[in-house]
RNA sequence: GUCCCCGUCGUCUAGAGGCCUAGGACAUUACCCUUUCACGGUAGCAACACGGGUUCGAAUCCCGUCGGGGACGCCA
C-alpha cells in the first residue's frame, strides 16, 4: 500500500506555525514511505474563505519547501460530488431532511447547557415520513447505539459512545457541505491513507468514521498531533499569538531552522536536536510523535536560526539574505564583496535581518553619537587615534595583518591596553561598539572610507573637548 | 456543564519495571578564551503534579485526586 497523506487547510487566514507543522508532519510522513502528499484547500466556508488566505498558504507552503504531488484541490470545486453523495446517504435511508429553525436549534442548545447537559441536536426531524416545505438541511443519521473505537497511530486506542454523537449536518440550508462530510468523501475520493492532523480535529474522528461506514468505505489510519500552545498555554491560532510563518521570514529566519525547530516541537529522535531535511525523511516514525502538547519557545528557535546561520554554506546564505538586502533597502553595490562581510558577521548574529542591519556600516556613511560614541571618542583618544590614522596611512598593503600591527605598535607606544586603543577605532569606523575583529573590519570597509570616518572621529573628540 | 485527551527541569524532550543519586538541548548563572560583540570551552542551578495500590523493585503498570488542553456551530 502506498502512503497518501494529506495537508487540509482551511483559507481564512495565512499559514500559521501550528498549521505549517502539522503540514510538516504530513509531507514528512508521505516522504518517508515515498508516498504521495496531497495539498486540499478546505474552502466550504463560503463567509471566511478568501483567496488571499490561499495565497498565503500556498506562500507558507511554498517558502518552507513542503512541495505537494496532488493538488491544491478546492472543495468549492466539488460542490457536485458532495451533493451526490448527500442525496444518495437520503436515497439510502442514511441520512435525511432537517426542517429545524436556527431559532429552534438555539433554543434548544441554551436549554441543554442551562441543564449541564452536552448540547446536541434531539432529533426531531430524523424520523419524519412526509415531506415539509421550507428551507431544510440535510443531516446524517448516526448511530444511537454502540461505541466507535479507532486506533490512533499516536493516542492509541480511543472509544466513544455513539449516544455522545449526534446527527450532523452534512448540506447546510443553501446548499453548501460542511467540513465533516466534504473531509470524508474527499478521503475517500482521494484515496487517503493516513489523515495527520491536529488534536483538536480528534472529537471529529468518531463521526466521521460513521460515515465512513455509511459510505461503505475503509477508514484511513489517523495520526493526530499534539497541539502547540502560545507562551499563554493556550492553543496556538491567528487570534492567539501565533503569526504566520511568513512573519518569520520576514524577521530573518531560515525556513531551514523553522522547519528543524518545528519538527522537534512534539517529535523526537534520541537526543538528536539537529536535522536536515533529508534526515528528518529518513527518521520520521510516527511512534516518536508525543502526546502532550507543546509551548511554542522564541528563544530555541533563535538557537536554531544561528546554528544554521553558522553552519549553512555562505552560497545558500546569500540566497536567503537577498530578500533581506531588498527588505532593507541596503545597497551593496559600493563597498566589499557581501560574502566576505556575510562571513565576518554571521557568527555573531541570530538572524538574517540582523545580519543584513549589521552590515550597513560597511556599505553606508555612519553618523557618530549616542553614548558609544561620547564615552569613548572623548579628548583623551585623540592621541591614539591620530597615531592610527598616520600609521593608516602609510599603508601600502592595506590588509588584515598590516592594519593589525599599527594597532598593536600603536598600543605600545602609548602604553595602553589594546582595548584602550581598539575601542576608539571601533566606534570611529563602525558607529558600533560591537563588531567583528577590528583588523578584519578596517579592511574590509577599505582605506578611503577608515580614514574618512577616522577624520569624524577626531573631529567629534575635538569638539567634545571644547564643550569642556 | 458533558465528552475526549494530556501531565518528567522555566521551555522542547530522552526514558517502553531494575541501566535513573532521571540523560540531552534551549534559556539562565559562574568561570575560561578575548581589542569589543559574538562564537567556542568548562562547571553550576533546575523536573518524574499529588495520593493510593500492583511488584522484591515504578518516572515507567492500575485506580483516584488535582491541574492543563481540546471538543461540544447551518466554522474548519
Amino acid at each position: 500500500m502506498t502512503v497518501r497523506s494529506r495537508f487540509a487547510p482551511s483559507p481564512t487566514g495565512y499559514l500559521h506555525i501550528g498549521g505549517a507543522r502539522t503540514a510538516l508532519f504530513s509531507w514528512l510522513y508521505a516522504r518517508r514511505y515515498g508516498g504521495k502528499f496531497i495539498l486540499r484547500i478546505e474552502d466550504t466556508d463560503l463567509e471566511r474563505s478568501t483567496p488571499e488566505a490561499v495565497q498565503a498558504i500556498l506562500e507558507g507552503m511554498n517558502w518552507l519547501g513542503l512541495n505537494y504531488d496532488e493538488g491544491p484541490f478546492y472543495q468549492t470545486n466539488r460542490f457536485a460530488r458532495y451533493q451526490e453523495v448527500a442525496e444518495e446517504l437520503v436515497r439510502a435511508g442514511k441520512a435525511y431532511r432537517c426542517y429545524c429553525s436556527k431559532e429552534r436549534l438555539e433554543k434548544l442548545r441554551e436549554e441543554q447547557l442551562a441543564n449541564k447537559q452536552k448540547p446536541k441536536y434531539d432529533g426531531r426531524c430524523r424520523e419524519l415520513t412526509e415531506i415539509q416545505t421550507g428551507p431544510s438541511v440535510i443531516r446524517f443519521k448516526n448511530p444511537t447505539q454502540g461505541e466507535v473505537a479507532f486506533e490512533d497511530l499516536v493516542c492509541g486506542r480511543i472509544v466513544v459512545n455513539n449516544a455522545e454523537l449526534d446527527d450532523l449536518i452534512l448540506v447546510r440550508s443553501d446548499d453548501s457541505p460542511t467540513y465533516n462530510f466534504c473531509v470524508v468523501v474527499d478521503d475517500i475520493d482521494m484515496k487517503i491513507t493516513h489523515v495527520i492532523r491536529g488534536t483538536d480535529h480528534i472529537n471529529n474522528t468518531p463521526r466521521q468514521i460513521n460515515l465512513f461506514n455509511a459510505l461503505v468505505a475503509k477508514t484511513p489510519h489517523y495520526i493526530h498531533v499534539p497541539m502547540i500552545l502560545g507562551e499563554d498555554g493556550k492553543k496556538l491560532s491567528k487570534r492567539h499569538g501565533s503569526v504566520s510563518v511568513m512573519q518569520y521570514r520576514d524577521e530573518g529566519f531560515l525556513p531551514q531552522a523553522v522547519l528543524n525547530y518545528l519538527v522537534r516541537l512534539g517529535w523526537s529522535h534520541g537526543d538528536q536536536e539537529i536535522f536536515g531535511l533529508a534526515e528528518m525523511i529518513e527518521l520520521f516514525d510516527a511512534k516518536n510523535i508525543s502526546k502532550s502538547a507543546a509551548t511554542f519557545n522564541l528563544s530555541k528557535l533563535l538557537w536554531i536560526n544561528q546554528h544554521y546561520l553558522k553552519t549553512l554554506p555562505i552560497e545558500e546564505l546569500l540566497k536567503q539574505l537577498s530578500y533581506h538586502i531588498h527588505q532593507q533597502k541596503l545597497d551593496i553595490s559600493r563597498g566589499p564583496d557581501f560574502a566576505k562581510v556575510v562571513n565576518v558577521l554571521k557568527d555573531r548574529v541570530k538572524t538574517l535581518s540582523e545580519l543584513v542591519s549589521s552590515s550597513r556600516c560597511f556599505y553606508e556613511n555612519i553618523v557618530l553619537g549616542g553614548e558609544a560614541a561620547q564615552k569613548n571618542l572623548k579628548p583623551g583618544a585623540i592621541e591614539a587615534l591620530t597615531r592610527i590614522k598616520t600609521g593608516f596611512e602609510r599603508i601600502t598593503d592595506w590588509n588584515e595583518e598590516s592594519l593589525h600591527n599599527v594597532l598593536t605598535a600603536t598600543a605600545e607606544i602609548l602604553d595602553l591596553k589594546m582595548g584602550k586603543v581598539a575601542q576608539p577605532v571601533r566606534i570611529a569606523v563602525t558607529g558600533s561598539l560591537a563588531s567583528p575583529p577590528l583588523g578584519i573590519t578596517l579592511e574590509l570597509i577599505g582605506k578611503e572610507r577608515v580614514l574618512q570616518r577616522l577624520e569624524q572621529a577626531l573631529l567629534y573628540c575635538q569638539a567634545a573637548a571644547q564643550e569642556v
